[in-house]
DNA sequence: GCATCTAAGAAAATATTTTTTCAGTCAAGA
DNA sequence: TCTTGACTGAAAAAATATTTTCTTAGATGC
């Protein structure tokens, strides 16, 4: 499939008789969104018969309609992306390794206000935030650091905010403790793996209400979830940016703080005392 | 059709079940090309039944799938056209709290690539990648997470990555186990902590090098600290974000990573293996 | 002018997709 | 605990799309 579609037009358009070269025109005039309509629209639009399509597709050797349809979108999907997202976006093409890099992320990050609508960044606010419930939080093996900022944080606004040990041993305990109407936070992105998704399940049985964040190809954990938060994220791309899931759990924990301003103030001075008297009394 | 579809799944977002929300995430998560394929498939990529997406489409006011289809197509169509348009209309300038954040986010990120010369990056590059070298790597209470991004892919590339414990305490036997040459990776933002400069100044007097992640107001670490990285962030505040550290921090171990990739495979695949041979015995 | 061949569309057959119906499930409230 | 109501997906039904078959029209050579 190293061909695209006008490509493989191309290659046969000598060989082509008067109805196809009437389709190929048609085509290529509006290309690649004439393709994509039903076959018997594009058959009245071209002025053909749909069996005519059919016949033409067969000859640009690809296996039906559907398979032609489904190369065009994917020839759109990338072709959005590279030449336009890439240069146009990530500003200098010519700029170094790091602005590069950085600038992709900028990308990235700002679609990312885009897939997550207002309304759900409130429900999971709220959701979090309510004193009635316990939290628990953990990620994959290379989001759990993202996930800790999400615990980390909610700590010092909240009670009862648990981040569970990466050890799988130790989650059973946490589990007979779960009760029905806390939260689970996930964040699960490619690879996923299996156990999150078991930990979910058992969870999910238990009336716990889980809270996902993952890629747009979704984490399995999304059977179980409330809310899914799909960032736009390469994931799996030795281009990994996590960048745009740290962005949106920290709108998330700083829009909670401030919700709760008065209790978050007393809990980090709070916190601060302790912290200072024992590193007095280490002396 | 004055309505994007986006526009209309944002209109009914809060009257949404939970499978329509988890519809709506993949939806918005590779909008508009996760609408384009069929319904089926799409219910298969969301973890949702058809049906639910037949219900959806109606609850946002198209008359079928068809349709809906055929309004993500034209939308795709015009946007093409004037990139202009669809700036505008994706950049709400009077967005709500999460759009806010991450304009924030981003704007900031952008700058940090201005604050940190090509040149600097692609020393410290190479100093954390040295193999003759070991690297040792902590962050103080808020910006240990993102100091763990940083040894957590470090040590897919490469070995003798050390990330400290936060407990103090054991701090002196990783201290006499680094050796001149060495580099420490420190990152601490607002408020800073006095106990990283007491273990910078230590480390230091060994000769380790040490690469210092911190905000412009420069933690005092900065004073034994062989590279400054001082990224834009506006710590301290409740609007903090680390999104333009872990920008910085995830360039650093991609470039590599990239750099040594041969290896780096090796090590992932390696660790890939034990991993499975572990859960395997665990049955 | 006739036979023959290719190409094209109509219609039928097939495959696929979309929608509707319906029964089970789950959470919230009495 | 039980009831109620809303949500959900499986399966069936309906609609639609695609492909095949078959016939006709037109071109070409004899």
């Amino acid at each position: 499939m190293a061909m695209t579609v006008k490509e493989r037009v191309e290659n046969v358009a000598s060989e082509l008789t008067a109805s196809e070269r009437k389709l190929a025109s048609a085509l290529l005039a509006d290309y690649p969104y004439a393709g994509l309509v039903s076959i018997q629209e594009l058959a009245k639009r071209a002025e053909v018969s749909a069996p005519s399509i059919t016949r033409f597709v067969a000859k640009i050797g690809l296996g039906g309609y559907q398979e032609f349809q489904r190369d065009l979108l994917l020839e759109l999907k990338e072709g959005e992306k590279s030449p336009v997202e890439l240069q146009d976006r990530g500003g200098r093409p010519a700029g170094g390794y790091l602005s590069d890099f950085i600038g992709r992320a900028t990308a990235l990050m700002a679609d990312s206000a885009q897939a997550i609508t207002e309304d759900q960044f409130a429900r999971i606010c709220k959701l979090l935030s309510d004193p009635q419930r316990s939290i628990y939080a953990l990620g994959g093996r290379a989001s759990n650091t993202i996930a800790f900022q999400l615990s980390f944080h909610l700590r010092q606004a909240r009670k009862d905010v648990f981040h569970l040990p990466s050890d799988v041993e130790t989650w059973p305990e946490y589990l007979l403790r779960m009760r029905s109407g806390d939260a689970l936070f996930i964040a699960d992105f490619r690879r996923y793996q299996t156990d999150l998704e078991r930990l979910a399940e058992k969870a999910s049985a238990r009336g716990v209400r889980i809270v996902l964040m993952t890629d747009k190809w979704l984490s399995p954990v999304a059977r179980h979830a409330a809310e899914v938060l799909a960032v736009p994220i390469e994931s799996g791309t030795l281009w990994d940016t996590y960048t745009p899931a740290l962005a949106v759990i920290e709108a998330i924990v700083t829009r909670i703080a401030e919700d709760n301003w008065e209790q978050t103030r007393t809990r980090i001075r709070a916190w601060d005392e302790v912290r200072i008297k024992e590193r007095d009394s280490d002396k």
